[in-house]
DNA sequence: CCTTGACCCTCCCCTTAGGGGAGGCGGTTT
DNA sequence: AAACCGCCTCCCCTAAGGGGAGGGTCAAGG
């Protein structure tokens, strides 16, 4: 028999460990001596916590341990546990190359200005306009007709909250005049489709995210972050990019603060 | 200007995690509303979100993030979180390889009775003398004999606490005949040496360890496992191996008490 | 004008696996 | 007798919020 400091170096382990194991039951001594209270210890318990210490090797928690010792059934413990494993270590993967792409990037002159995050966005109803404009500058003189349009439609429809409101570029490449686009704005429910304006229910869609303060013009430099983002960090684009049109001329009299989000669906 | 639970869709996040950044002041809301107590946000704030959930994403914890927001150099806080995921990701790894194979043994009928862990042997005074002996039920006649020498030339001499005695099998294989062991035993101190017994500091050593409880009839099955355990989690044997006596002939009567741990020295 | 339901506030307790320390008792050594 | 070490219990602490109680606020419907 042995006294708990004794024991705790014999089984590797610390004092606080042992009276914790005591007090939630997964552990407890031989024996506790009744006038000092003293707990004490056999070479019975050494194998007991050596197994403890084992599953715990394992990544297993101190509540799966105890159910393990009480008899429940371990393979379905060991393959969730084995499938959190998994996730983590994707997860690490990903943080990995988040970090790697963030110390190579971190001399030039847009690191402060940009960042990029994964983000889902859920299904939701929209109504929807195809269209080809002259230049980018021409989106928000037919943007606000559509609206209206709509509204005078559906009176009481209303824009979902918060608002979402973006164009999709339905070019596959950059350009500058003559571009198709496809308008969106989310509401609350579908309505009557009136001048080639329709309505649908989008699929829920996982996208990389990129903030852009400012005026138009400096929009390509954080669609050039995206894309160098996306590919350092083992992202495949899913579908074509899409602007969602948070402040801008609309309710902000100063360029500098309107604000955009590039986002580009992405796979895996 | 919105309201917390909007501002949250728009940031995806939740109403509980804005009054958290606000308490600890990572990110304040524009506003608070004197007469209510409620939070006014603005866009600005969304863009400082988004650096947050990016920074975040890369496995930042909330502190790094505020150091970040505070100016403070990025570049050895990447570094050092860089550092320990990848420590993170070897520890996932390691986990991985214990639970296929806890899931691959899972039906054998040793799995209740054996379990490997990793441990660290401190560095330790012993005193050790080689000898080769005819079989193994011959180490408990000779063994007691050392001791006793050892005594007798240092009287004053003690056995660490807790006491650690073993031997290291310096045949390559395993040989039922003319063994050729080393046998050790940890002390508090050097001392005089005599009749070929040495007295040496060891040097730390990381082992898997294997408790084997009852006969030395059975030690065989105890290496059996840990030796298949140590190729399946990709460890090499870097040492002889060892056994270390903690119950046995002269403490307990009933053969099924005794205790042995195996040890075999790893390398990474 | 009143009510209802949604939204917001603060305050408090809870999560893992123990760590750190205070205050006090038991046993041994000088 | 004093000092020191080991042991005990009790209390507070961790990271990043989650869950809920109790109570005030907002906008719409009857």
């Amino acid at each position: 028999m042995f006294y708990i400091g004794e024991f705790s170096k014999m089984g590797r382990t610390t004092v606080k460990t042992l009276h914790y194991y005591d007090r939630i039951g997964l552990l407890q001594p031989q024996e506790v001596d009744e006038s000092t209270g003293y707990r004490l210890y056999s070479t019975r318990q050494l194998v007991d916590l050596h197994r403890i210490q084992a599953l715990k090797q394992a990544g297993l928690s101190i509540d799966d341990i105890q159910s393990v010792f009480a008899g429940v059934d371990v393979k379905p413990i060991l393959e969730q546990r084995q499938a959190e494993i998994v996730r983590e270590l994707h997860k690490h993967e990903e943080q990995r190359a988040r970090i790697a792409f963030l110390l190579s990037e971190e001399e030039k002159e847009f690191f402060m200005d940009y960042q990029a995050t994964v983000k889902e966005i859920p299904s939701q109803i929209v109504y929807s306009k195809r269209m080809t404009v002259p230049n980018y500058k021409a989106y928000f003189d037919v943007i606000p007709a559509i609206g209206r349009a709509v509204m005078q439609a559906n009176p009481d429809l209303k824009c979902a909250t918060p608002e979402y409101c973006y164009i999709v570029n339905l070019d596959g490449e950059y350009k500058e005049s003559d571009i198709n686009i496809e308008f969106n704005e989310a509401v609350e429910e579908f309505g009557t489709e009136v001048d080639g304006i329709t309505f649908k229910k989008t699929e829920p869609l996982e996208v990389v995210s990129v903030m852009h303060k400012g005026g138009y013009d400096g929009l390509p430099q954080a669609y050039a972050f995206a894309m160098d983002w996306l590919e350092k960090s083992g992202y495949a684009i899913a579908d074509f990019t899409r602007e969602s049109y948070i402040d801008g001329i609309w309710n902000k009299d100063d360029e500098d603060e309107w604000l955009t989000e590039v986002q580009i669906p992405i796979v895996q």
